[in-house]
DNA sequence: ATGGTAGCCTTGCTA
């Protein structure tokens, strides 16, 4: 089974890039995030058209997570639990094929320093929650999705540039590794030993020509899903096609 | 050199 995760920064505005991927690469199951529509203005027909499924939860002009199939999907939860009152659209978790996934859009959290870094750390922290209890079901898990999170320095075209941003601070990179500590593997470094492979070019000066990116999109395996892991990758193919997204699809395939 | 781009559907916010 291959799962693949990508942010797409608004779906409709990449829905030719979308199907082209589907058609190219077809995943068993595509993680996307930030499509940035409501769940009635999702392309549905033109996806499903493509042989696949779709669950959505979306919100209007901001975030918005989905979860595409070619296996029926059962939606297991549609927020991540811990916060009734958190309104944004950044999770959605479903059984597919005996596999749980969810695709997850962490907070971006700068500027450091605002709510908005407390409101990353606070939504990390209920992601580990629940991440203990999918553990607890000895299901295979494969949290995907971004995490805006740069795991370490061989993940960045250059630390120093980030030395005050949310994505690179301490206490995200704490964050993800307490996933890691949880048991929970991340498939592309799993089985990619080369430094700077990157997920994500930023759309200003002149980022993906210089190749200067970030690695920010994972796909994190329980030890059940991991002991299944046969291969990974990243697909640099759609970041360079006109009117690109800023992320590329990050993709593994379990046995 | 505090720039630069993209998508939302606004005239700013988020990334």
């Amino acid at each position: 089974m291959r799962v693949a995760t990508w942010n797409v920064n608004s779906v409709k505005a990449r829905l030719g890039h979308l199907c082209g991927f589907l058609s190219s690469a077809a995943p068993d199951v595509l993680l996307l995030q930030e499509i940035k529509c409501q769940d009635a203005d999702f392309p549905r027909l033109e996806v499903e058209a493509a042989g696949y499924r779709v669950e959505v939860r979306g919100q209007k002009s901001y975030n918005g997570v989905a979860i595409l199939s070619r296996h029926p999907i059962e939606v297991t939860a549609d927020r991540l639990p811990g916060d009734p009152s958190d309104e944004q659209a950044r999770y959605l978790e479903a059984r597919v094929a005996g596999v749980r996934v969810a695709s997850i859009y962490l907070p971006n959290g700068n500027p450091v320093g605002t709510p908005k870094f407390d409101y990353k750390l606070a939504w990390f922290a209920r992601l580990e929650a629940r991440a203990r209890e999918l553990l607890a079901t000895e299901e295979p898990v494969v949290l995907g999705g971004d995490y805006n999170v740069i795991p370490e320095a061989a993940d960045v075209y250059d630390p120093a540039d980030w030395t005050e941003d949310a994505l690179w601070r301490i206490e995200s990179r704490r964050a993800l590794r307490r996933l890691f500590w949880l048991g929970f593997t991340d498939a592309f470094r799993a089985l990619d030993g080369r430094p700077h492979q990157y997920s994500f070019w930023d759309y200003q000066a002149g980022r993906w020509q210089r190749n200067e990116g970030i690695r920010i999109d994972h796909l994190l395996l329980s030890p059940a899903a991991a002991d299944r892991l046969e291969e990974s990758g990243i697909d640099r193919g759609p970041r360079g096609l006109e009117r690109a997204s800023d992320h590329t699809p990050v993709w593994c395939r379990l046995s």
